[in-house]
DNA sequence: GTATGAAAAGCTAACGGTTAGTGTTACGTT
DNA sequence: AACGTAACACTAACCGTTAGCTTTTCATAC
């Protein structure tokens, strides 16, 4: 069990992240279709396979980061009791992420990404990813005495909720409004 | 305005109908990802291009009625006065599509599709197209008077209820439930 | 009938993402 | 110093998909 003090994984992250700069870099230049992955292993100069090493799919290059995203929301609810109001604090991290989101450096990604049945497809499956990992929290923890349905459709809506207060004209009083529809819901699924 | 007469129609439909059944059966037999699109296509007997005339993807091959289904939603909806209770009708709506799942028959289907990542994300891009489609039925109908998020979010919600009832152990009692959800987050997007 | 226009189907060849196979280098460990 | 392995590289292909162009098949007007 030796520490991983790593110049091997120093490196191997700065190739990842190297990579995923010069990919965003050209995508944003030149647009995501544009640009074909020989290209951006290439301008990174590394080779196809490596690249592929790193990163599972060329849409993957974009959303770098969204490991973050599900571990923020499934944090938000790890370890809650059964009574315990968890809904506040999701609708607080939901409220972070979208305004996250609203960063005027993040607009032409986004921009981009809406661009792109592509990349638009990947995002959807993150969610589905997203939504999973939440539901699990939500059954381990608060969501105990619900059906394991209820929770899924409960994390499914907090997940989406970000997506589509992110496209709403008032991205804040949207958030607000889809909270206060997902706590009606999730209060009807109390066991009598 | 000539009446069309159609041989040529009755071809074309024979053409796709052929196809979408060889795909079908050589997907069922060997797997979807171990059968190629040439494969299929010559099987069936036509040329590639042909094959891909007639459906956009090698994913639509499997998804071949999907339109039904955004149609029957939408049609469940329409032309409703913004009092109406709709929310009985599409749960009916939603109970008679998840039972038509539940056929014996449909059920490798089901399996293969479950298996393949392709599919499943496929899936998802169709959910996404019906829920837009039923949302915009919704905000020009019985939605009259609420956000346009909140209509969003509850057609989504009314799709999701397909899929995930679908996965249930009891797809009827599921159905149930999420439309409890469903009519009390509806309830609390009424304005002031 | 035959000519004509158009839809449907076909063929070839390619493009772009992705992967298998096979080394080669650089690092951590012993 | 020697060894095992993780990271990387190169080639060559596979697969879904599309463009460009030709041929067949049908509907209709003459």
């Amino acid at each position: 069990m030796t520490v991983p003090t790593g110049r091997r994984e120093r490196k191997k992250a700065a190739t990842r992240q190297k990579i995923a700069d010069t990919a965003l870099r050209l995508f944003l230049e030149q647009g995501y279709d544009a640009v074909g992955i020989r290209e951006v292993a290439a301008a990174a100069d590394v080779a196809v396979t490596t690249l592929f090493s790193h990163f599972a799919s060329k849409e993957a290059l974009v959303f770098e980061r969204d490991a973050d995203f599900e571990h923020r929301l499934a944090g938000a609810v790890a370890g809650r009791a059964p009574a315990e109001p968890f809904l506040p604090d999701l609708r607080r991290e939901v409220h972070a992420l979208v305004q996250h989101c609203a960063t005027p450096g993040a607009a032409p990604v986004w921009r981009m990404i809406d661009a792109s049945p592509a990349l638009r497809s990947y995002e959807e499956s993150m969610r589905l990813r997203h939504s999973e990992a939440l539901a699990a929290a939500l059954a381990a923890g608060p969501g105990r005495g619900r059906s394991a349905t209820a929770c899924r459709a409960i994390a499914r809506s907090v997940v989406e909720a970000h997506a589509l207060a992110r496209q709403a004209a008032d991205p804040d009083a949207a958030v607000n409004e889809l909270f206060r529809m997902i706590e009606a819901a999730w209060a009807v699924t109390a066991p009598a």
